[in-house]
DNA sequence: GAATATATTTGACAATTGTTAAAAAAATCA
DNA sequence: TGATTTTTTTAACAATTGTCAAATATATTC
């Protein structure tokens, strides 16, 4: 995938939120640049503030940070890094790695808020988006909620089959809230 | 509080997020209907669906639904009763309940969304309640990740006191991811 | 204020999950 | 391919949390 094929799945992607024209949808693009990231490679680092939104067509992010006991805790799988800080302008909680070697768009805030001021239709975009961030965390959050393990485990087997196929265990463990070693019984016991 | 006072708190509330004219906040509160809450009151029942946004200047809501088990969890207190059924149209996961008698403007899905179209800076508003919004999921579920209940109960007493003087503790509980009786005992073992 | 309902605590025990250290398996890289 | 690194699993044991049943404490209602 080159930086035009990673275009054409932004504007893909893009559809699904809102219909930009033609003119609205490059002067987003233009203000998009392309990067190469390596496998690993850190796009924020806890205490650095976000100031940009990524968009990628391949592969996902982890956000890690540690806990009191200096145990690292992986809690999302996303493509915005540290929506939060994006947002608040605040340090970051979380790192945020590249899992796999890939190519993103990045936009900075202060292009984006920009472009709201010229674009409504970009502003409901980001509206959108801020929607679903909503709805993912919510998501999230009811599956850690009142679930036992095994059941999370489950639900994340049936509703994200993707991630437990592509990301290692011991981080679908944190994102589930325990060890890898417990998950690794978890999955023993059901098999 | 009668509903000219909840008037004022709802414009005092709105100019934390954006400078509304004094035109265009009278075209919001014409949309807003007030109504009394009984205490333990539903605003929302799971499977119905959200098609309004409530307001509120007195008194939490709880959020709650069941498990597998059949047990009652809460898994938020705020005033956005199921944003996430708001947002997508699909039936609400979670019971919204008034946890004490109150008076709230209500506005509905459909009203909301005329305004975006009339009202520019209506429309910011909603963009920056889902992004407020969004923070308070990604907080929650920070709390939950990778902390002992114990380190959850005593962030939660430091971060939000107003919480543990005004909510059952059997609900905290809950949305700190334990059972009332885990709960019991770690507030035993501190003091 | 007494009666009733609701909320919190307690204790004994069971189940789950964490911890530690090590082995096995799988993936990566030169 | 072979060496190295990373990931996953295992086992024994400890700690935490859940479950159940009952007692206490607190709040609500008439």
């Amino acid at each position: 995938m080159d930086s035009t094929n990673l275009r054409e799945a932004l504007r893909d992607y893009i559809k699904k939120f809102i219909h930009l024209s033609e003119e609205e949808f490059e002067l987003l693009c233009d203000l998009f640049s392309y990067r190469k990231l390596e496998k690993r490679e850190h796009l924020i680092k806890a205490q650095e503030r976000c100031d940009r939104i990524i968009f990628t067509a391949n592969g996902y992010f982890r956000f890690y940070h540690w806990n009191d006991k200096g145990i690292e805790i992986t809690s999302d799988f996303y493509f915005v890094p540290s929506y939060t800080s994006f947002l608040t302008g605040d340090p970051s909680l979380v790192n945020v790695q590249a899992m796999e070697s890939m190519e993103v768009l990045e936009i900075s805030k202060s292009d984006l808020e920009k472009l709201y001021v010229k674009s409504r239709n970009i502003e409901t975009l980001a509206r959108k988006l801020a929607e679903m961030i909503a709805i993912n965390s919510e998501r999230h959050l009811f599956l850690l909620l009142g679930q036992t393990a095994e059941t999370r485990y489950k639900e994340l087997m049936e509703k994200y089959p993707q991630y437990i196929q592509s990301i290692p265990l011991q981080y679908i463990a944190s994102y589930l809230g325990i060890t890898k070693e417990s998950l690794s019984r978890i999955r023993k016991s059901i098999h």
